[in-house]
DNA sequence: CGAAAGGCTCTTTTT
DNA sequence: GAGCCTTTCG
């Protein structure tokens, strides 16, 4: 089998340009991923690499086990050897190896939001603040954005400018002590530790420098600057390094991805060859182009042409409807007409929202259709209560110095050691300055209880505790994963506890699934089971638990869906307010990131795209009218079908509010409707393609047939109706 | 100490 | 509207 056969030039150039610096700039459904999986299967089978020598970074687990399954297809054969993942999944395995150099426990625990959240509002007593007046989100999202810059408390305590700021650098400290005494770290340490490893100890950069020959990062517009930096730590050696994005998809900003990091690769490798892949295979015509309109209103960015052989196909539908309620319906009853026609079936289509709020009135529409929907966020499974219990126990025996999951499961099942008691098992061992894990081992040492501010039969039960944690993790370094698990669950009297309460069954089988999960390691030896099982339940993200059903809708947010395709898409909640979202309405820079996220979800569709908008919605209790979404008025009127489907008429791009009107009866006769023919004393002839009341002046945006889409202040632009 | 009830806040996107 | 926290009572 060829491997550049079905590639077209550009795609061929991607895959072929091998040695040194590539940026590969893919437009959606350009074959991105036809190009990243046949480029390593050029280099493995035509070039002869050995696969232990690439890298490949993925942005999810999932797009890497499709790469891997696609890979043995082209390879036929093992490809066990290439190191695949996302960045959290390498760093991690990187750390456990050779962390232990820059002082990093090899039996870490990984600490999610959650456990962030709880992290730092002890962390915010323990500097004496009121973790209610400084919302400890907040303060987590401060921390996680210092880190992604590699930001040490240190840093953060010189450059602090705000009084925030300052807040932040004293939390940020005290967590950090608080992570280290657990011998856990964070998603952002997972990268910032890795850096910091490579750069302390350079043999041991220099042994992973020296094994990737090539490294090539997906997704590439989406990484931040730490990631950026590991790459170029990696890559530093042979420079074959490829990089492949799209800044029109940037879609993570808010979690520190850098756009920079694509226009700094240029600067930081002026040897780089940059492919650009434009013609799309996935979106009919009119889709495409609908989408490149969105795009193209965009303020800061490089025009981009995509092109596509496609049909035409369908028009875009913009759609309003009178509430939520009767969005979800209208969802659910054209995707039933669609699917009684026998054009598609309901595994085609995707609804995507921004919020993941929006996800319930479209299930219960679901539901009471009794139509069959995945939601991708929805099975949460390692949310549940009963799971992240049994995991708690789990990391405990993995790392008995968890205060985390020390604190979640010590009284679950209860053994009489209430809050109180926490407490002050908390301030006694602070005082000591031993980790609580510790304070419990000394209590149960200790003959004399007179020594501690516990009741006997407190005292009793905090040892006792500590002696079953220890115990457990005696037996880490011998039993079976399976064992090891099933201790757990009796040894914790988690399972008799269960089956006391009324749910407990339904419990029960949670815990049976998450047996089934461990069960996949169980061939490993032991301890090395238990750390696998740990690394992937705190690496798993929703979208990577998607699974393919013939009949099933699936339901998505927006940013989930990046990177997925579908024959038919509806985006539902197409309203100012909700995408673009209001948090973001005021700043010009999320703004345009709302706008590619919405030509992220346009152009995720193949054959047909619904934009769904509804006139009221109720929004945190009380009812509010949105007007449509800025984002529809840059599609030109005659690429969409529009209808309203409850007023028989549609008021799209009409002005709607009282201002409005009285603005654009101001405006009066110079009015213009999309379609409408004009002359530019500069720019020629064109056709108007929307028209929007600002303040007291009115924005017309025109297509020119010789000078493009321009957009124009009614009060400046020199134009007349032909 | 634990369960139940009431009151509070805040709502974006997630590896 | 929900989840989280606090309060209250047993």
């Amino acid at each position: 089998m060829d491997i550049l056969a079905d590639l077209n030039p550009a795609q061929r150039e991607a895959v072929e340009a091998i040695e040194g610096p590539v940026l590969i700039l893919a437009g959606p459904g350009s074959g991105k991923t036809r190009v990243i999986t046949h480029r390593v299967a050029y280099l493995v089978r035509v070039v002869g690499v050995n696969p232990r020598r690439i890298m490949a970074v993925t942005f999810t687990n999932k797009a890497a086990r499709e790469m891997e399954a696609r890979l043995n297809r082209l390879l036929s054969g093992s490809v066990k050897d290439l190191t695949l993942g996302t960045f959290h999944a390498i760093c991690a395995r990187i750390l456990r190896r050779d962390g232990q150099a820059a002082g990093i426990d090899p039996r870490f625990v990984i600490y999610d939001d959650d456990d962030q959240i709880s992290v730092l509002k002890k962390s915010l007593q323990e500097v004496g603040l009121d973790p209610k007046q400084y919302a400890p989100r907040a303060i987590q999202s401060a921390i996680s954005s210092a880190k992604s810059q590699m930001i040490t408390p240190a840093d953060y305590l010189l450059h602090g400018r705000s009084y925030f700021e300052e807040v932040v650098a004293r939390v940020y400290e005290q967590y950090e002590k608080r992570l280290a005494e657990s011998s856990a770290l964070d998603f952002d340490d997972l990268l910032m530790k890795t850096v910091q490893l490579f750069r302390q100890h350079p043999d041991v950069l220099q042994r992973y420098q020296e094994r990737y020959l090539h490294v090539q990062v997906d997704e590439f517009q989406d990484t931040n600057l730490v990631q950026y930096e590991l790459v170029k730590q990696i890559a530093a050696k042979y420079r074959n390094v490829c990089v492949v994005g799209d800044p029109d998809q940037s879609i993570y900003s808010w979690r520190s991805a850098d756009l920079r990091n694509i226009l700094n690769f240029e600067k930081d490798y002026p040897d780089a060859k940059v492919v650009l892949l434009e013609q799309n295979y996935r979106s009919t015509g009119k889709i495409l182009e609908a989408a490149s309109h969105v795009i193209a209103a965009a303020r800061h960015r490089k025009p981009k042409d995509l092109w596509t052989e496609n049909e035409p196909g369908q028009p875009p539908c913009v759609i309003e409807t009178y509430t939520e309620q009767e969005e979800a319906q209208f969802v659910v009853g054209e995707i039933d007409r669609l699917v009684s026609g026998g054009e598609v079936t309901g595994g085609d289509c995707a609804v995507m929202y921004r919020t993941n709020a929006q996800s319930r009135v479209l299930e219960e529409a679901f539901i009471r259709y009794g139509m069959p929907y995945k939601l991708v966020a929805g099975t949460r499974f390692y949310e549940r209560r009963e799971v992240k219990d049994i995991i708690a126990y789990l990391r405990l025996v993995q790392n008995p110095y968890d205060a985390v999951s020390l604190r979640r499961v010590i009284n679950v099942p209860q053994r009489g050691i209430g809050q109180r008691s926490l407490d002050e098992l908390g301030q006694w061992a602070s005082s000591r300055g031993v980790p609580e894990y510790r304070a419990l081992q000394l209590i149960a040492e200790s003959r004399d209880s007179a020594d501690f501010p516990f009741s006997p039969r407190t005292v009793k039960a905090l040892a006792g505790f500590a002696a079953m944690v220890g115990d457990l993790a005696e037996r880490r370094r011998e039993a079976s994963m399976l064992e090891l698990f099933d201790l757990v669950v009796e040894r914790s009297g988690y399972r008799q506890y269960l089956a006391g309460l009324v749910d407990g069954e339904e419990r029960w089988e949670n815990i049976l699934e998450l047996r089934g999960v461990a069960q996949e390691n169980r061939d490993l030896p032991p301890g090395e089971g238990l750390t696998a099982l740990l690394e992937k339940v705190a690496l798993v993200s929703d979208v990577d638990e998607l699974e393919e059903k013939p009949d099933t809708v699936t339901l998505i947010t927006l940013h989930q869906a990046k990177g997925l395709e579908f024959p038919v898409v509806f985006i539902v909640g197409m309203e100012d307010g909700i995408l673009p979202h209001f948090k973001s309405i005021d700043d010009p820079e999320q703004l345009e990131e709302e706008r590619r996220l919405c030509y992220v979800g346009i152009t995720r569709a193949r054959q047909r795209v619904y934009l769904v908008r509804a006139f009221r919605r109720h929004l945190m209790g009380s009812s509010a009218v949105n007007r449509p979404s800025r984002f529809l008025q840059d599609i030109p009127r005659h690429l969409v079908a529009s209808s309203s489907v409850w007023e028989g008429e549609d008021s799209w791009s009409t002005p709607s509010s009282v201002e409005e009107r009285k603005a654009a009866g101001g405006v009066g006769s110079a009015a213009f409707k999309p379609g409408d023919h004009v002359l530019h004393e500069q720019f020629g002839e064109g056709v108007v393609v929307s028209y929007r009341v600002v303040k007291n002046d009115a924005e017309v945006v025109v297509a020119f047939d010789g000078a493009g889409v321009k957009r124009l202040l009614l009060s400046f632009a020199k134009i007349e109706k032909v």
